[in-house]
DNA sequence: GATAGAACCTGTAGTGGCTACAGGTTCAAG
DNA sequence: CTTGAACCTGTAGCCACTACAGGTTCTATC
């Protein structure tokens, strides 16, 4: 049915609709996340709708920050055809629970800089309470 | 006239002392972060406590999140005597925008994982609406 | 002073997730 | 048929460590 959605094309034209560079593509292949792609008789690699398909999946799953086993996992339960919602939504839950964890740690930090920072008045003194700060052992 | 503090002590005492790694002491010094210390006769080094005294600033920095490079400019600074607070203060201004920068990201994070993890009932039904958000093409 | 074993030494390789070459081949347009 | 853009493989580099391997030195006990 479809015309542009079915057709075959290069590596680099792959990059370009994905926005995924092509040694990233390459790289995806060579650790498994996407199967290897047909060729021409040359070797150029050669990519359908599935595979875009997949990688446009490897995209968004890196973009929302799961790692690339946690990808490679998901990919997994995908291809098993036999996976249950409550299997995505842990590996997602989890994932979920890391990404508040670093913002937590994120926020943390950003009000010990904003502190410190506001305590100085960036004067022309050499004279520094960053440096202060940064000298003291304990956190604060 | 302190005892403890001006005593000299090995790379494993420093390491139980400040809590960063003896490996990770040597690669401070092995680039140029820290300078080489003292050594006994067989070549165990020795550490002072001006030595000790920046290794916990380098520590405080990067728990901080500067970068090294960060860290080595902060030390130059330091290093150089004549340093301004203002020129302290421009670099962890810059550092504290990155950080906030990261901050919104991974926030932004949050919210789409919050929300399609929401979407999803975790059943045992093969249909996930994870999956579907994640072979979607545009955000949200 | 001998000996055991903990701690140290150097140098190299691995981590994650790409990115950037070098040096060669194939493709598409004119 | 020629140009040159795009592709190919394989390897090395990035950050900030961490983890060895294989050898030496230090310290505590006898």
């Amino acid at each position: 049915m479809g015309t542009e959605a079915d057709s075959v094309c290069s590596i680099g034209a792959l990059a370009a609709r994905t926005g995924v560079n092509a040694e990233t593509i390459r790289y995806y292949e060579r650790i498994g996340l996407l199967p290897r792609p047909r060729r021409t008789d040359g070797g150029h690699r050669l990519y359908d709708h599935g595979q875009r398909k997949r990688l446009v999946f490897i995209r968004r799953a890196r973009e929302l920050g799961f790692s690339v086993e946690e990808v490679r996992e998901l990919l997994r339960l995908v291809d098993g055809g036999d996976h249950t919602c409550a299997e995505v939504k842990s590996v997602t839950v989890r994932h979920l629970a890391d990404v508040r964890r670093k913002l937590a740690d994120l926020g943390k930090l950003e009000r010990t800089l904003g502190t410190i920072s506001a305590r100085c008045a960036g004067g022309l003194v050499p004279d520094c309470p960053i440096l202060d700060a940064l000298f003291e052992d304990g956190l604060g």
